[in-house]
DNA sequence: TCATAATCGTTAGCTATGAAACGATATTAC
DNA sequence: GTAATATCGTTTCATAGCTAACGATTATGA
């Protein structure tokens, strides 16, 4: 997860890249929108700082990446998910689902059963050792959100999440 | 690059997720700072979902990466780099940076060279092909930075901006 | 001088990630 | 009732990403 663009301290685009932009990409000059280059690659660089922080802080305690984390979370909030809904619920494929539940299934922290019914379908569910790894993590993870945004008033912060969902609505995100 | 939470369309936290973290976390209960889970997901969201579109849209035409384009961009700025430099710009291993030009050098799109008088040091240098590409694709992704962000008012996209620098200089990220 | 320490890039070994292929199972069509 | 189709999870193969170990090279210090 890494960033494209390099700012200097007052938040403006290095000049070596205006220049470089403006002399060899096949833009008209002045048709570049620092505005928007400045959003979104502030909005990366803090998904990112959040990622790190959080897997360094919190996560690394259980040797967890965010996508288990977040796999555990969903399992924590709904007891028992097939695989299938898991790859929705988190977005990513079902091949990484399966690799990342096995590594959870090797911790001991969920387990796998098919379905009596349909044995095509499969079901994680998490074990009691998942639920106090959460019951655990849980409160350190929410402590390191509230402490990444806490220089923002919380006008600001229901400033900010009200224009990014905007943003999410527009995209379809 | 997943999502921890899930909203519903007003953008609220989903009653289930409320319920379970209230009941089996040990937080005080109304502990739960919304704002912050709010802001800290839709920040996360939209990077998520700026960067799938870019890949999406943009960056397989070439079959590169985020990282590779954003390491091609580097170079296509800087016109030739130590590893050790990328590293640092990019904020990952070495090691990744070794796996990612080796990729990129089997694409044609870099080449690598032994500095001749420090000869532990290797420069890594935009190929004319490389360059080619970069031309191509740089508007592209700029065009899908415009979009994404294209709902907001100029007024706003500052807002977001300024906000989000607080965040980032308070956190160092 | 020449052994020790520091620096740099690659390799090894692991998890994460996706696309595509595969195998098992269930559903549909005729 | 069975052949074709659809669905589901895993496996395979590729890149991405990390830490730690390694090998080559350079710098240091006594």
């Amino acid at each position: 997860m890494v960033t494209v663009y390099s700012f200097n301290d007052d938040g403006e685009l290095l000049q070596e890249e205006k220049d470089t932009i403006n002399q060899l990409s096949k833009m008209p000059l002045d048709s570049l929108n620092l505005d928007a280059v400045s959003v979104v690659t502030n909005i990366y660089r803090v998904a990112q700082g959040l990622r790190n922080k959080m897997e360094r802080e919190v996560l690394s305690k259980h040797g967890l990446s965010w996508t288990s984390f977040s796999i555990l979370y969903d399992l924590w909030i709904w007891k028992s998910v097939e695989t299938k809904k898991l790859a929705e619920l988190t977005a990513v494929s079902k091949a990484t689902i399966s690799n990342i539940t096995k590594t959870l299934e090797k911790k001991e922290l969920v387990f796998r059963k098919t379905d009596t019914r349909d044995r095509r379908i499969t079901f994680v569910t998490m074990t009691d050792k998942g639920k106090k790894v959460m019951e655990e993590l849980y409160p350190q993870f929410h402590q390191g959100e509230v402490e990444i945004v806490s220089s923002l008033s919380v006008k600001e912060q229901k400033n900010v999440s009200e224009l990014l969902r905007r943003v999410i609505k527009e995209n379809q995100f």
